[in-house]
DNA sequence: TCAATAATTGAACAATGTTCAAGAACCCTG
DNA sequence: CAGGGTTCTTGAACATTGTTCAATTATTGA
């Protein structure tokens, strides 16, 4: 029973899952498929290759033309307006579909990248290849512009966002895997949304004078 | 004449400045030496510490007890305000000392590690161990301070700043390291800063409806 | 001058990504 | 069932990397 791309790749998949970047080797990869190193260059051209696929899978809930439809995006995070806020949702209390709020996608965005080791540098390099088509940033222009933005305004809210969270997710992980504390990452986060969409802070972040 | 510590870091620096991240290894720094080597680990503890150090010089024009009363913003930074519209500044034209522009801190927070080839890497790691300490982080804070946000807002929106920067720089370099072009980035990267800063976008920003 | 300290050598170890001729396994056709 | 062609795997090698350490040299202070 030949060795597939596909056995490959979820190989890879299940060690940077659980061991993180630095033991995912080309030799432990073998290793674990019981055969040698050599063969895997059968199946992918090169580690940067299977990283890229690697970093396709991880945001692969977010890409634009499934998020809609499916259930990618727990607790339906369509247009759901922290409360009531929410831009452009009708009165009826049900909202058209299609509409995604922006500040979801991208608290899906740091939970998927959180939960898979060095996720971040992963997809950091992936999305420096491939800015404006790498998930989420198509799904959140989509949903930036649906509130009103310009094509460039939306374009430029959803790298600024991505970004963000690629920095802060690769501060967090970093500190992760050299084995030190991370205290208040998740406000920080939200913190940090509120500002890039210019709304109001959560309420532990209102300014008390 | 022995080798001295700073001999190493020089070199070290000169090395990362002209060729990058992936020339700088303890083999190449060494023959850049003339020196076995293991030479270099009687300075040098292992790499990370080189790296760190490496990172505190690249930051260190922005540390706050230096950056307030050198030059070492240029065009001096301190509390400029775009068209006047900066917050809490005195009325006869002259700016009281000690107040800087935090967008013209983050800017000049972005040329210094894009000066440097994989300077977002680098530094990256150093902010990951100390977030709240590593320059330009206090004196963001101060400058945020002054403005009157509270103490843990400023902190947000500085660590908010920083990590959309390393992040963006980060995207930037790692396209720069692959001979891909960089379009659009400095215009994105002003687009960012307000959004996070809270100001109103750059003409060329504006929705044209 | 001699001893103590500081610094460097040279070799080695255990890894890494990647290549490639040679061989084995598979499958389709005659 | 035989045989040839494609698909895949092996095993060994190459050029790197960071790091360690006993032995050796250079420098300094008394």
């Amino acid at each position: 029973m030949a060795l597939n791309r596909d056995d490959v790749v979820d190989a890879a998949w299940h060690i940077l899952q659980s061991y993180g970047l630095g033991d995912l080797s080309m030799r432990r990869l073998a290793k674990e498929l019981e055969v040698q190193p050599g063969a895997l260059y059968w199946h992918v051209a090169n580690k940067q290759e299977l990283l890229a696929v690697l970093a396709q899978r991880m945001v692969a809930p977010l890409a634009a033309d499934r998020a809609v439809h499916d259930d990618a995006i727990p607790r339906a995070a369509r247009s759901a307006g922290h409360d009531g806020a929410g831009p452009g949702h009708s009165d009826d209390g049900r909202t058209e579909p299609g509409h995604l709020d922006p500040a979801r996608v991208a608290a899906e965005f740091r939970r998927l990248i959180l939960a898979v080791r060095d996720g971040a540098e992963v997809v950091g390099v992936a999305h420096a290849l491939d800015p404006l088509d790498l998930p989420p940033v198509p799904l959140l222009v989509a949903a930036l512009s649906a509130t009103g933005l310009t094509q460039r305004t939306a374009e430029n809210t959803a790298l600024t966002l991505v970004r963000f969270i690629l920095g802060s997710v690769t501060a967090q992980q970093t500190r992760e895997a050299m084995g030190l504390p991370t205290t208040d990452s998740a406000p920080r986060f939200e913190a940090g949304l509120c500002l890039i969409l210019g709304r109001e802070a959560a309420p532990l972040e209102r300014s008390d004078p």
